[in-house]
DNA sequence: TTGAAAGCGCTAACAC
DNA sequence: GTGTTAGCGCTTTCAA
C-alpha cells in the first residue's frame, strides 16, 4: 500500500504539500496540486484512516448497542441509524448486549479503546454505571424521560393509556395484559399508562409479565387465554407478544376482534403483513433512529444542541385486531 | 487519558517494558510487573487500540455488507456474525448496500481505508469488480457456488426443487411461482430448479418475478392471484414473499392449504408465527453467518483453510400452508 | 530483564 | 506556497 510518503516522493512536493491537498486545509499552487493528483492516480494511494484517527482522534465511527438485532423492533432502528451515519461520513459498529449489563460494558470498554465518537444505546436498565467517565457522548434510545443521559424516546405512559382508551371504547368487558419485563421502564411506563387509565374508569386488568420476544410470549399468550376465558381485550407490551397472542388465540378458536381485541405496542412493519393484522401504538421507528443518530453527532462534533431531550410521537393505528 | 509513556513514568520502567507486560510478549521480572499493572490500575490506562492498530496492520474488526438490515434475513444472520466475531474478539461495522453497486464500492473503499481484517458480504451480483485488488480476505455469503471468492452458501437450484416436488407430491394441479429478481444468482438458483423438476412431471408453472420485500410482493401476490384463480401451488423466492401471498390469498377468502399450497424459502422466524404458518425450505441462516465468519477470520489469521467454500444443508420444514 | 530509539502513516505548527 | 519536523500512542528490534 502506498503511503503519503511515496506520493510525496513521486510527485516531488512535501508530505505537508500532499496532505494539504489531501484536505484541501490550505492553498496550493494549482500546479504542484495537478502534480499531486496525477501522483495519487498513478499509485492508487489511500489515505490510511487508521493513522489520521491516531493523530485527530476521531474515528467517523460510533457504536450502536442494542439487546439483540433478531429482535424485529432493531432492524428498523439500526437502518435508520446506519443511514444517518453514513450520511454524515460515520460508520456504525453493532453490538448485542442480550440486556447483560457485563457484554454492555465490554462493549463500551472496547468502543472507548477504539476511539469511536459516541455511542448510542438501548440500555436494559436504568441505573448502571456503565456510563460513567467516558470521554465521548452517549446518547439513549427508546428510554423513558432521560436522567443524565440524553436520550430520545417515546412517551410510553401515554402510549399505554391510549391503548387503554382504545379498549374501553371498543367496548371492552374484561381487560388484561401482557406487559413486558418490568425491569425495562419502557415496559413499566406502558403497564402504568395503561392501568391508570382503566382505574379512572373503575376498571382492572389482569396483568401478566411477559418477555419481548416470540418464543416466551408464545407460552404466556396460552396461558392467559387458557386461565381467562372470559378476556374480551388485550394491550401487549410489544408487537411481537402481540403476534404470538393472535397465533394462540387463532388456535384456539376465538374469532378476532368479534371475541378478542388486541393492541401492541411499537408498529414493526410485520404487524401489518399478517392475518388478523395488529393493530398498535405506533412509534417512529425509524425517525427515532435518525434523530438519536443526529444528536449524538451534534454533541460528538460539539455543536450547539437546544434539547438533548427528544420526544417523539406516538399514534394509534387501527389494523384488524381492534373493533375501532 | 493516560497513555503507556504515563505508566511508564509513574512506575518507572521504559515504555516498552510497559508493552511488554500488556502483552505478555516476553518475559518480565515479576516485581516490575507488579509494579507495572499497579500503576495501571492507578492512572486507569486503557490502551489505545488505534496506535495499536496503526503499527500492527490489524484493526480486530470486519465489515459486514449486507443489502438491508431491515429485511428480516438478515437480523439472523448479523447476530451470528456478530456473536461469533466477538467470541474471537472482534467488532463489526455494519454496512447496507440496498444492493447498489455504487453504495458497496464506498462501503468496500471506507473499510479498507479503516484497515479491516476482512469483509462478509452478500453481493447483490456476482461479476463485480469491486472487490479486486482487496488486501484483504472477503468471503461471500448466500451467493450461490463461489467464483474466485470464497462462499458459504446453500444449494438453492435444489431447494428449488425439494419445493416442486413437495407441491407435486401433494397433489398439485397447477402451478405458479413468485420468484426473487433474477439478477440474484440465489433467486435465479431456486427457480430454476423449481421449474426443472417440473419439466421432468412434464408440468409448467406460471412465472411471476418479484423482489424480496414485502411491499412489492403484496403487488405482484395479489396480481397472481387475480390472474389466475385456478393455481392451487405456489413456491415463492423467499419467505417474505410468502407471507405476503398468505396475505393477499386470505382477503380473496382462499382456504389455505385446500385452495393454495404454499412453499416459501428461508425459514425467518416469523413465518412460524403467523396463522397459517409458512412451510418453506428451511436454511440454517444462524450457522451460515457463523460459518461464514468462522472462515473469514481463519482467512484473515492465515490459518489453514480446508475448504474455501461451504455448502450447507436445506431441509423442507413442514407447517400450515401445504398438506403434506 | 530491561531500555533507547526507530517507525507505523498521518497532521499541524512553524519557518522560510 | 511549500518544506521541516515533531508528535499521535503503540510495538519491536537491537544493545546493554
Amino acid at each position: 500500500m502506498a503511503t503519503i510518503r511515496d506520493v510525496s516522493k513521486y510527485s516531488g512536493v512535501s508530505v505537508a504539500t500532499v496532505s494539504r491537498v489531501l484536505n484541501n486545509s490550505s492553498k496550493v499552487k494549482s500546479t504542484t496540486k495537478k502534480k499531486v493528483l496525477q501522483a495519487i492516480k498513478e499509485l492508487n494511494y489511500k489515505p490510511n484512516a487508521v493513522a489520521k484517527t491516531l493523530f485527530k482522534k476521531q474515528s467517523y465511527s460510533i457504536g450502536l448497542i442494542i439487546p439483540d438485532i433478531s429482535n424485529p423492533f432493531f432492524p428498523e432502528v439500526a437502518r435508520a441509524v446506519e443511514d444517518t451515519a453514513r450520511h454524515y461520513g460515520y460508520r456504525v459498529i453493532l453490538c448485542n448486549s442480550d440486556g447483560n449489563r457485563e457484554k454492555e460494558k465490554d462493549y463500551i470498554e472496547a468502543l472507548s479503546q477504539n476511539h469511536v465518537d459516541g455511542l448510542l444505546v438501548t440500555s436494559i436498565s436504568e441505573n448502571s454505571d456503565n456510563f460513567k467517565g467516558l470521554h465521548m457522548p452517549v446518547v439513549a434510545l427508546d428510554r423513558s424521560k432521560g436522567k443524565e443521559i440524553p436520550c430520545v424516546y417515546v412517551d410510553n405512559y401515554e402510549g399505554g393509556k391510549l391503548a387503554a382508551r382504545t379498549l374501553f371504547e371498543n367496548g371492552g368487558k374484561v381487560f388484561a395484559e401482557i406487559s413486558g419485563p418490568y425491569n425495562l421502564i419502557t415496559a413499566k411506563e406502558r403497564s402504568r399508562g395503561f392501568h391508570d387509565f382503566l382505574k379512572k374508569k373503575e376498571k382492572t386488568a389482569l396483568t401478566y409479565e411477559g418477555e419481548f420476544d416470540f418464543k416466551h410470549s408464545i407460552v404466556v399468550a396460552g396461558k392467559l387465554l387458557d386461565e381467562n376465558p372470559e378476556v374480551d381485550s388485550v394491550f401487549v407490551g410489544n408487537d411481537q407478544i402481540g403476534i404470538a397472542l393472535i397465533k394462540e388465540a387463532m388456535l384456539r378458536g376465538l374469532r378476532i376482534p368479534n371475541d378478542l381485541q388486541i393492541i401492541g405496542f411499537d408498529g414493526i412493519e410485520i404487524g401489518g403483513l399478517i392475518t388478523p393484522s395488529l393493530s398498535t401504538i405506533q412509534q417512529p421507528i425509524y425517525d427515532l433512529g435518525k434523530e438519536a443518530t443526529k444528536l449524538l453527532l451534534d454533541l460528538a462534533n460539539k455543536k450547539h444542541v437546544e434539547q438533548t431531550s427528544i420526544c417523539m410521537p406516538i399514534n394509534y393505528v387501527k389494523r384488524s385486531t381492534t373493533t375501532g
